[in-house]
DNA sequence: TCGCCTTTAGTTATATTATAACGACTGAGA
DNA sequence: TCTCAGTCGTTATAATATAACTAAAGGCGA
C-alpha cells in the first residue's frame, strides 16, 4: 500500500489512543486477523471522537493521510472492525463508535455482543453499557415465543445526566 | 389532490386491511389529525405486507395509484404515520411495518411506545412484542447512570419458530 | 360567501449512506 | 517459484433520505 498511496503524515493520535490501538493490535494478533494500516487508522479516527462518526466523516479525515481513500476503503475497514467487535454501529445514527468493552476493560476477549447504547439527544454522546438484566429480559422474551435470538440492538435515546441540568 | 393526480384505480385492499384502515381513520379523528388519501394508501400498502417494506418499495406500489408520487410523497406520509404511532421504523432494515398494537388490539389509544421487534433472518418476518420485563430493565439501567430515557429501539435478530424447523 | 391562514401536496434537485465489480498487489506457504 | 487467499485501488452506481420552493386544499371566522 505504501508505494502508491503513501501517507502524507504519520498518524496523529494521542498517547491514550495509541495505547488503545496497541491493545487492538494485540487483540487481532490473538485471532490471526490483520490490523492493517488503513484499518488501524480508521479505528484511531473513531476512537478519537467523543461521538459516533459517520462513514463519510471518517473518509474526510482519512483523506488527510491517504489521498486516494474512497468509500469502499472506509466501508471495508468498518466491516473488518465490526467483525472483530472493535467498533459498534449505532443504527439510529448510521454511525460508528469504538467498543468500550473490547478495548478499555481488562476482561480479555471472550466477551459477548450484548451491549446497549444510551444516546443523548442533547450532546450527541453515546455511552455503552452491558446490562445483564436487559440481556436476560430479551433472551426470556424471545424464548417465550420460540424465537432463537442471535444478536440484538438496543438503543435508548434520551438525556444524559449532564444535559438534564443545562 | 384529485384534480391533477387522480388515482388510476380505487384502493385495492382486502376486507381485513380495510377494517384496519377504518380503525386508523377513527384513531386519527380522535386526535384531530388527518388521514388523507395518500397517507391512508401508504398505510394500507404497509399493512398489506407480511414483512417490513422500504420507502422505495412503497413508492413503486404507490405509483400504481398516484402517477406523480415522488420520494417526498412517501416520506411525508411515513413521517405522519410514525408520528401517530401507526407504523414503526425497523432501524436495522431501513424499513417500515404497521404497529400491531395501535390497530389490532382493543386497548384504545393510550399505549406507550415500548415495543420490541423480533426480526427473523430466515424469512424476513418481523414480529412486534411489548414485553414489560424488557421495558423495565431498560428504564432501570438508564436510571442507574442518571440517564433519562425518552424512546428506545429494541431489535432482536434471529430465527423464528418456523424457520428453526426448516 | 369571502378571505385568510394552516396544512398538505407537487415538483425538482440534491444530499447522504452504502455496495457492485473488476483488476492489481502482497505475503504466506506448498 | 507458483499459487492462493486476502487486501486494496478505482470507477461507477445503488439505495435511502431531505431541501427548497410553489401551489392547492380545507378549516374557520367575519
Amino acid at each position: 500500500m505504501l508505494s502508491s498511496t503513501a501517507m502524507t503524515d504519520q498518524d496523529p493520535f494521542s498517547p491514550q489512543i495509541l495505547a488503545l490501538l496497541d491493545r487492538a493490535a494485540a487483540f487481532c494478533a490473538t485471532r490471526a486477523s490483520r490490523l492493517t494500516d488503513t484499518r488501524r487508522l480508521v479505528l484511531g479516527l473513531i476512537l478519537d471522537s467523543s461521538k459516533p462518526v459517520g462513514a463519510y466523516d471518517i473518509l474526510d479525515h482519512l483523506r488527510q493521510y491517504q489521498r486516494n481513500a474512497a468509500p469502499p476503503t472506509v466501508y471495508r475497514a468498518l466491516d473488518f472492525l465490526l467483525a472483530q467487535g472493535l467498533i459498534h454501529r449505532i443504527e439510529r445514527m448510521s454511525a460508528f463508535i469504538g467498543c468500550a468493552h473490547r478495548l478499555e476493560c481488562h476482561h480479555g476477549h471472550g466477551c459477548g455482543h450484548r451491549a446497549q447504547f444510551l444516546i443523548c439527544s442533547g450532546c450527541g454522546a453515546v455511552s455503552e453499557v452491558e446490562d445483564s438484566e436487559i440481556s436476560h429480559a430479551i433472551a426470556s422474551a424471545a424464548k417465550k415465543i420460540g424465537f432463537k435470538p442471535h444478536q440484538s440492538t438496543v438503543e435508548i435515546e434520551g438525556l444524559c445526566a449532564i444535559c438534564q441540568q443545562g
